[in-house]
DNA sequence: GATGACCGTTCCATATACGGAACGATCCGT
DNA sequence: ACGGATCGTTCCGTATATGGAACGGTCATC
């Protein structure tokens, strides 16, 4: 954003709302850059306004689902992946038997794998966790109810649930079958 | 402000622009049921506006991020859950069953989770992809052979392995039991 | 050093998403 | 039967998200 001094007299650009907003700019912006094409091209394909794709990469607009839409379409990914990254957390409980299977250490984020194996009957809370920390679990026996203390999710084999663990959260098996699961934790680095 | 004359007297109820809208405000409505809180309750909580809520839940609505977003997090779940139709693509091989569960989109790295069904005595031959990729299976059931075409590496349940996807490589199935997994895809950006 | 094509940003009138209030319906307790 | 509470919907003025049209900047080609 080059654009000289102080761009005076003009009519006062919104201030960003909330980091969300600022995040999903961001991410725009960066899968824009890597199909290679211009703002005013992405926006002339999505047949969206510049001005619309301007303010929404600089994270001073609140966009409607219609324009996420059309732009997550023209770029060809799912409009969940502009939401992917949030959250926080931390880990490791106890009545949770969970074996490191790998941990892959990028330039911004770090992620570790675990197969996890949750004895029926066990529930464990564990506390809230850094904030940006995500956690991905996928079920392959058993079911498990999962998540936030106050709206855990729940999910039976073959099911896949995400959640944010900047709060307290909580594993707790359902049935009398042990679960068998795939854990995968994310944590941005700041 | 300028809110001219031919503002004719009635406001149309806009009829729901897509599909989309629709199954959006079917997944919140459905949510709060859950819940078990009225309308009111989840708008006034939500700091939002009963109308705004009630269009949305009926598609008539087009809801901007924001608005979003006091929803979900009231809700306590992740806004892409409200867009879950749309995460979820199958990839489906000559053998190979696979469902996306998650793309993550860092800054120099790409994260891709399936869940994955293989049915006994299949085999599958995939080619190479771009330099870099990784490919990191942890098996849950059966017994799989893969990995590079020329060196596959054998895991039964609750063993994990790892192989550089660069060159052809081969999935099977080994015994009489079909194969359940988790692949977790890493491409890195050039 | 023009000219023209394109870029990203800003200005602005218009369209529309927003919340507050009014509404009829339902369900109490009295 | 009657208030009063709460429900979900609709009405409507206001706030704001939108796209088109400037605008200034950069980069070619002449």
């Amino acid at each position: 954003m080059h654009h000289s001094f102080m761009d005076s007299g003009r009519q006062t650009p919104r201030p960003a709302l909330e980091t969300g907003t600022h995040d999903v700019g961001r991410r725009i912006r960066l899968l824009r850059e890597e199909h290679g094409i211009s703002l005013s091209e992405l926006a002339r394909r999505a047949g969206i306004g510049k001005a619309t794709l301007s303010g929404l990469e600089n994270g001073f607009r609140n966009p409607t689902l219609e324009t996420l839409w059309a732009i997550t379409a023209e770029l060809g990914v799912p409009l969940a992946s502009l939401l992917a990254a949030d959250t926080t957390s931390v880990i490791r409980g106890t009545a949770v038997e969970g074996v490191l299977l790998q941990v892959f250490e990028d330039e911004s984020v770090t992620y570790e794998l675990y197969r996890l194996v949750i004895p029926a009957g066990s529930t464990q809370v564990s506390p809230a966790h850094h904030e940006g920390v995500t956690e991905h679990m996928t079920i392959f026996a058993g079911v498990l109810n999962a998540g936030p203390v106050n709206a855990p999710l729940l999910a039976g084999a073959g099911e896949h649930i995400t959640w944010r663990s900047d709060v307290p959260h909580i594993y707790a098996t359902v049935g009398d079958e042990d679960v068998q699961a795939s854990l995968l934790i994310r944590y941005p680095r700041p």
